[in-house]
DNA sequence: GTAGTCTGTCATTAT
DNA sequence: AAATAATGACAGACT
């Protein structure tokens, strides 16, 4: 608390940022400490008074001791741990000792602490970068250049990390000392050189090895010093204070491989001079000029916490402690050395002596940290999405008796599982995604205030599917692994997008949504859907005919050549809808027709049915018919022969019935007439009758 | 595998 | 003459 209140005597200003981060159902809460730096307070003042950049040695001695990496695990930057640094637990009590104002509990602190104190802005910058583009397996943005390459307008992002230490860091070979003098405020003195001339005595690779143990009854000595008499630290060879930076640099690189999160945040609050904070306005809180200088460039500005963050961020609350300076921009006086903010991340718990439940004698070390190493030691976690998120979830989760990491990795490795962040993480989670970093950049370089509202709204077209181009949104080197960043980038936007934006289209085609399905069934289901289409539906949809088949088809001659007119259309288009109505007019009328047919049929059929039955009545009829008239034949042959045997001849004999005829007259008489005569006697013969009968 | 049915489409003719 | 309807013929999918 000493190094604070000195600090605070000198014009600095503490900024307390609580986060709230939800992932993937599970809440987080960031308690943030941003230290901020007087302005006449430099760098090598601080290093010489023994502050944070003094608790930087023990810090990162504490990270050469493998407190929160791996012993002897090479850094996908190559470097190699110290194998002379003490006890993890001695160095732990070497941090507290020097009076740290925040004591790290987790690698994600204690890298903003070594990088923060002890190095300037450019420093820790360059060095987040080599980290970043190191680490994740190519997964990470190199942070550093946020305030170069950003200002560069967004050119090619390699071109524009010219100005990045973590270039020339990556050019050398594993070993060799970075010899990174600091050369702001005129601090590039002969002590520098001396210092310089010491550290590569001792950091060369060829004579690492002799000078180690040197090296490190040193660093103890000046560690007691530090403990012993504050006042003496000044005293101390700055050697050791360029040797801090050098262990700075390993504790970056060796033992937090997982340190993207913070870098962004880093970035976003510390050199970014056109960034807001969605939420907390700078502008309306007094600030040390220093820090305006650092941070922002003028009076009132907003670091856009959604866009760095994540949409589930919520920046619930912000308060920033300064004695009596206010926030004056100054870009001419703005120096990367001026920016020496000191970070501190805690698990939701503000007090730094209180420590997780399960932690060890020293208090840092619990089996949650344990935990972490061992899951930092698996090469999945060099994935920049699912490091951040399992070191937060981890963090955060540490405290839960039930806590489970491994299933809190399977929550971010299922492809469908939510991760928590919100659609709007495209203005989010930069301090989870490097690739985020690229908001902080435009909102560094000034495009975020004017064309933010752009960028949202390239980000929300991604939701579509439509991926903004990366120059677009990333002004910013990604280093080598910038591809890498941007596919990482597009897999958590798209994710979030998804989840939070559906597009409308879809949404309104589908006749349901989609919350716990997976991406797989959808797609299926879309497949399906568009094989159900017909042949013109899917030709439309290809040529983006803004009409659907049925109006094409139904709609009167009139309003369809209307419509041709009337819209813009290629000559496919025009070609595609004639084809479409003509196609879709004569399935119509096939149909109309087939449908006639069958209908004729069928009627043929009734006919042919209903004229059988009819047949078959008159048949009945006929028979009918011909059975009465036989019966009266019948009858009639009866009553002729009794009327035939009733009739004498003139001699008085019966008349044969065979031999004579009865024959009726036009006046009504009848006649007996002999058969042989036929017709020509039927005449006489019916007088004859008449006269007989 | 085959036959029958359904459907869409094309070509042609009719309206 | 153009647009449309009607219809025979054909082919592919399906049963």
């Amino acid at each position: 608390m000493k190094h604070l209140k000195r600090w605070w005597s000198a014009g600095g200003g503490l900024l307390h940022l609580t986060l709230l981060l939800s992932l993937a159902g599970l809440r987080v809460d960031l308690d943030l400490y941003l230290l901020l730096p007087p302005p006449t307070l430099l760098r090598d003042e601080l290093l010489l008074q023994g502050g944070p950049a003094s608790s930087a040695y023990a810090l990162n001695r504490f990270s050469a001791s493998g407190g929160w990496g791996r012993a002897g695990q090479l850094h996908p930057k190559g470097r190699e741990l110290d194998p002379a640094a003490p006890p993890e637990g001695q160095l732990l009590r070497e941090v507290r000792a020097l009076g740290v104002p925040f004591i790290p509990r987790t690698r994600v602190d204690a890298w903003l602490v070594h990088s923060v104190a002890a190095g300037s802005a450019d420093e820790a910058h360059g060095l987040l970068g080599a980290a970043a583009a190191s680490s994740a397996g190519g997964a990470g943005t190199s942070v550093d250049g946020g305030s170069q390459a950003v200002q560069g307008g967004g050119g090619d992002p390699r071109a524009a990390r010219s100005g990045s230490l973590d270039a020339e860091e990556e050019e050398k070979a594993p070993g060799e000392p970075t010899a990174q003098v600091p050369d702001a405020g005129g601090c590039a003195s002969e002590e520098n050189e001396v210092l310089r001339e010491k550290h590569e005595a001792v950091g060369h690779s060829s004579q690492r090895e002799e000078n180690e143990e040197r090296v490190s009854a040193q660093k103890e000595n000046s560690l007691q010093q530090n403990n012993e008499d504050e006042n003496k630290v000044a005293e101390k060879p700055d050697w050791e204070a360029e040797k801090n930076t050098e262990s700075r640099n390993e504790l970056h690189l060796n033992g937090t491989d997982t340190s993207f999160s913070l870098e962004d945040l880093f970035q976003l609050l510390s050199s970014q001079p056109e960034n807001s904070l969605e939420g907390v306005s700078l502008g309306d809180i007094p600030l040390p000029g220093s820090i305006s200088d650092g941070m922002n460039s003028s009076a009132h500005h907003h670091v856009n916490f959604s866009q760095a963050i994540s949409q589930d961020v919520n920046l619930h609350e912000a308060i920033l402690l300064c004695p009596n300076n206010t926030l004056r921009g100054n870009p001419v006086t703005r120096t990367s050395h001026s920016q020496e903010p000191f970070l501190q991340l805690n698990s939701h718990t503000t007090n730094p002596e209180q420590t997780l439940p399960g932690t060890n004698s020293t208090g840092f070390l619990s089996p949650v940290d344990n935990h972490m190493r061992n899951l930092t030691s698996q090469d999945l976690l060099y994935d920049l999405d699912v490091n951040i998120f399992d070191e937060i979830n981890l963090m955060s989760l540490g405290t839960e008796d039930d806590f489970d990491p491994i299933d809190v990795s399977q929550l971010f490795d299922e492809p469908d599982s939510d991760s928590g962040l919100s659609l709007d993480s495209s203005h989010n989670s930069t301090s989870v995604t490097k690739s985020n970093s690229s908001h902080v950049c435009e909102g560094a370089t000034g495009y975020c205030t004017d064309h933010e509202s752009s960028s949202h709204h390239d980000l929300e077209g991604a939701v579509g599917g439509d991926y903004p181009e990366p120059s677009k949104l990333c002004h910013m080197d990604h280093s080598d692994s910038g591809f890498h960043g941007d596919l990482t980038f597009q897999h958590i936007f798209h994710n979030h997008t998804y989840h939070l934006q559906p597009s409308a289209p879809e949404s309104t085609s589908e006749p349901f949504s989609w919350p716990g399905r997976s991406q797989k069934i959808r797609s299926r289901y879309l497949e399906d859907t568009d094989r159900n289409l017909s042949r013109d539906e899917r030709r439309a949809k290809a040529l983006h005919i803004p009409f659907s088949v049925d109006e094409i088809v139904g709609m009167p001659v009139d309003s369809f050549n209307s419509m041709l007119s009337r819209y813009y259309l290629t000559d496919l288009q025009v070609s595609l809808i004639r084809d479409i109505r003509r196609r879709g007019k004569n399935k119509v009328a096939a149909q109309n027709c087939r449908k006639r047919k069958l209908d004729i049929i069928l009627n043929l059929e009734n006919d042919v049915c209903n004229l059988q039955a009819k047949k078959e009545t008159l048949k009945r009829q006929r028979a009918q018919c011909n059975k009465a008239i036989n019966i009266m034949k019948q009858k009639l042959h009866d009553l002729y022969h009794d009327v035939v045997s009733r009739l004498r001849d003139d001699e008085g004999r019966p008349v044969n019935p065979n031999h004579y005829a009865l024959q009726c007259t036009h006046d009504g008489s009848v006649l007996l007439v002999p058969k042989e005569l036929g017709a020509s006697g039927h005449k006489k013969e019916t007088q004859k009758g008449k006269r007989n009968l």
